[in-house]
DNA sequence: CAGTGAGCGAGCTTCCGCTTGACTT
């Protein structure tokens, strides 16, 4: 039996320090956080100077059962927990949860995980610092009070279900004000002067060499103007000069770093990076992935340095130690590297390795010299226009260091091209002009955020952790908030102007390209941006880029004892909860009204504002229409927006529905629906196909969508007398046979499946339906169910998985013999919320 | 799935940060 108990908090950590400390410690991990604020009444009593109650976590019950057994067990406990904040917290939890004394417990530190980095922490214990622990508090509490109280003030002023808080509401913020920058920008157009010359590479060979006028051209007059004045021109060499350039190599990753990397090379999103990473850490392969730290363990360095050498050779190896860029950066861990850098591949599947590649480059890059260029800068003159240059330049590699190994990208998408090697020019030669042209360019947008631009964005602001980014994305893209998409949209075709001078005549060329096209790009929706104006109204302080940056320097002066955290807390709190008061008293239910115009037939307004359901326009304010009345309403189709919608967008919607037609007695009739358009025909519904525009559909491409839909859904045969039909739902095609739903797998040919097939997926169906209770007590909704991995708990729709009874599966047997009581006790120890739920209503 | 949009009011929802499994459409 171990003398110590070691706790650290991720389990990956505790068998990889369970090897370097030896036999007599046991180390076991805490999942995280171990408890929690309470839900209900906030967790907090604000009366009684913001006491928190913190209750142990549900789903981590059975970790603390594990810590305190095995804490029994020890002589000792040490607590490892990550160095930072949160991590500082976590020991502190664990002594209350474990009953251990905080003055005599020992903490320990580390933010390498190797061996000597753990001895020694080993033989240098301190004590919990509670100040430290005080600041954690503070930043919990302040978040759940802002987070709880915000989110209830929009139920009430706009809808249910929405949430806001510190991290998330800027987050959308910054999206909406990015959006409202690019509806509010209008392209300037420009002339850009490029001109091409032949001139011999040395060896009796013609090349081109390209230069450029460095300031650009306003007007096409202008254009023309200058082009005119280079007829007959003599262009000469005035100027060659040479600089050195050199080129350092980026730190290694953070998550952040990562993310956008792994976004721009990979095409990953932020959360499937994190699911990535956590597989290569699991099995050993990578640091940390959730760090905001750029610097390498000693060790590190030295093993990289000698994999640079012995791979590329002695002069490509500089061992370099980044510091932190952003000030929040709490450092608790090294930098996302390989463990082993002279694993030059590893990785399960294609993702994991692709990501380990990137890891393994850019760690070993950021170890290696700096590349060194020459960049030759060539000024050209012009007889015809004295003072006036076109230049031209070229970059020439003469030591490559960490480019061997690795290119940063960058989020520009306008591309450098890149920039080959001069021919032999000098100074007075005379060039031979091939073409001189002037392209019409147009200034451009900014761009909108991708996922990882805004965690690059958060992360300069100091707003989140690298842990909470992933979430934070995913949680404003929810279904139940809808505060943002991610969507990838076509641009529009826009005409541009070529003006060419070549053997001393003008030509004029217009050419189409794309603009504004974007893929997997960040759009405030309409709700988004009504709540971003609701917030920022009432709760400015909150909503400013700085609130996290000031707040995290209370934290600060908490954290170094100079300040109390219920005060801090107190002087926040009072002024905001007031602002909340007077916000839910005063302020009346937002829904982004906009009034566009008349409706010429009514004379009623015509109007767009947010309902229930989404964005809505509508002809007729209640006022307007009286009360026999009602106003008409239309759904705004997707892609279009509140603010930017017109007056004539408008009034198309309300052309729907339009009736184009009777067929077979059925009067056909095309709609908008919330899946797109669709023409209904005796009270059945057929998809109009993709492109197909709603307003001009004849009545002959409706009667073909409709005899393709009756084709899809006629029965296809029957089964025991009932007709069976197709058709494609949510989750796939199905086949229908009385009340039953049949998936139909992949396997199957579903526009050509037999009768016969669908007879055998139906009885299959059936006898699985048969098998599918073992036990139902109706009027609680609670049943014994079987599942694809064994039986399991039901109850309402959740469900629960069955806990092991001495450490092995219950029997079907076993099960069927449980009474309703038993049954209860059993889904309490799995997870008391299921059925706790359920009381607490009944109380009030 | 193919409608609703107003208001009433019961009964839901919500934060950030630290971790992994679990997932039975």
């Amino acid at each position: 039996m171990s003398k110590n108990l070691l706790i650290v908090e991720s389990p990956a950590k505790a068998k990889t320090i369970e090897k370097y400390l030896g036999k007599d410690f046991k180390v076991k991990s805490s999942f995280g956080h171990i408890r929690d604020l309470d839900k209900g009444d906030k967790g907090i009593n604000i009366e009684k100077d913001f006491e928190p109650k913190y209750v142990v976590s549900p789903d981590k019950r059975k970790v603390v059962k594990e810590l305190k057994d095995a804490a029994k067990k020890v002589s000792e406990v040490w607590l490892a927990t990550d160095e930072d904040r949160e991590g500082e917290a976590i020991s502190w939890h664990l002594c209350k949860v474990l009953g251990l004394d905080e003055s005599q417990t020992k903490r320990i530190v580390f933010r390498e995980i190797t061996k000597p980095a753990i001895q020694k922490a080993v033989e240098n214990p301190r004590l919990i610092d509670l100040n430290l622990v005080s600041a954690q508090q503070a930043r919990r509490i302040l978040d759940r009070l802002v987070g709880f109280e915000l989110s209830e003030t929009l139920w009430r002023k706009i809808k249910g279900k929405l949430s806001a808080g510190r991290v998330q509401s800027v987050a959308v913020k910054l999206i909406v004000e990015k959006e409202r920058e690019i509806q509010k920008f209008e392209a300037t157009p420009y002339f850009k002067v490029t001109a091409l010359f032949q001139v011999d590479n040395g060896k009796g060979k013609m090349v081109e060499l390209k230069a450029e006028l460095k300031n650009r051209l306003e007007t096409e007059g202008e254009a023309r103007d200058f082009l005119e004045k280079c007829k007959g021109a003599i262009f000469n060499i005035k100027d060659i000069s040479t600089k050195p350039l050199r080129r350092n190599p980026a730190p290694p990753f953070t998550t952040s770093t990562l993310q956008q990397e792994a976004s721009r090379k990979l095409y990953f999103s932020v959360s499937r990076t994190m699911q990535v990473a956590q597989r290569l850490y699991e099995q050993g392969l990578i640091t940390y992935m959730r760090t905001d730290s750029t610097s390498l363990s000693e060790m590190a360095i030295a093993t990289i340095a000698k994999e640079i050498k012995s791979e590329y050779g002695d002069k490509y190896s500089k061992p370099r130690r980044f510091k932190s860029k952003s000030s929040n950066a709490q450092e608790a861990h090294e930098a996302i590297r390989p463990t082993y850098a002279d694993r030059r591949s590893a990785g399960a599947d294609r993702d994991q390795q692709r990501l380990y590649d990137l890891i393994w480059k850019r760690t070993v890059a950021s170890q290696m010299s700096s590349a060194e260029l020459e960049k030759t800068t060539v000024d050209i003159g012009i007889s015809t226009i004295p003072g006036t240059t076109l230049e031209a330049t070229g970059e020439v590699m003469k030591f490559d260091g960490f480019l061997k190994l690795y290119i940063e990208s960058t989020d520009d998408d306008e591309q450098e091209e890149a920039k080959g090697i001069l021919p032999p020019l000098k100074v007075g030669q005379e060039l031979n002009l091939e073409t001189l042209q002037a392209v019409q360019k147009f200034t451009r947008p900014p761009a909108r955020y991708t996922e990882a631009s805004l965690v690059k964005k958060l992360e300069e602001l100091g707003i989140g952790r690298p842990s909470t980014y992933a979430p934070t994305i995913t949680k404003i893209m929810e279904k139940d908030r809808g505060y943002v998409t991610k969507e990838s949209r076509e641009g529009v075709e826009r005409a541009y102007q070529i003006l060419t001078l070549k053997e001393d005549s003008i030509s004029t060329e217009s050419k189409t390209e794309i603009t504004g096209s974007t893929s997997n790009r960040l759009y405030a929706s309409d709700l988004g941006m009504l709540v971003t104006d609701f917030l920022d109204e009432h709760f400015g302080d909150i909503m400013n880029y700085k609130f996290t940056a000031d707040i995290e320097e209370k934290l600060d002066e908490i954290a170094s004892g100079e300040d109390d955290w219920r005060k801090m807390v107190g002087d926040f709190y009072g002024p905001f909860h007031e602002a909340i008061e007077e916000t839910r008293e005063n302020a009346s239910r937002a829904r982004g009204t906009r009034v566009l115009g008349e409706d010429p037939d009514s004379g009623h307004s015509v109007l767009v504002q947010m309902t229930r359901y989404g964005p809505a326009a509508q002809i007729g304010t209640k006022e307007e229409v009286g009360e026999e009345g009602k106003p008409r309403f239309a759904n705004l189709r997707p892609g279009q927006s509140m603010e930017t919608i017109t007056f004539n967008e408008v009034m198309d919607l309300f052309k729907l529905p339009k009736e184009v037609g009777e067929y077979k007695g059925w009067t056909l009739e095309v709609n908008n629906g919330r899946y797109g358009p669709y023409v209904k025909y005796d009270g059945k519904f057929a998809s109009l196909p993709k492109g197909m525009d709603p307003l001009e559909v004849t009545l002959e491409q409706a009667i073909e969508v409709v005899e393709q839909k009756e084709k899809e859904i006629a029965p296809i045969g029957s089964y025991k007398g009932e007709p069976i039909t197709k058709g494609k739902g949510r989750f796939g095609p199905f086949l229908k046979y009385k009340d039953l739903y049949v998936n139909v797998p992949k396997k199957f040919d579903f526009d050509n499946i037999t009768e016969a097939e669908c007879h055998e997926l139906i009885a299959a169906k059936i006898e699985k339906e048969a098998n599918r209770y073992i036990k139902i007590w109706e009027d609680e909704k609670i049943a014994i169910e079987n599942g694809r991995w064994g039986p399991f708990f039901r109850v309402k729709r959740k469900a629960v998985k069955i806990p092991k009874k001495d450490d092995k599966k219950m029997t079907a047997e076993e099960l069927k013999e449980l009474s309703l009581e038993d049954v209860k006790k059993l889904i309490n120890e799995v997870d008391p919320t299921v059925l706790n739920s359920k009381k607490k209503k009944a109380k009030k």
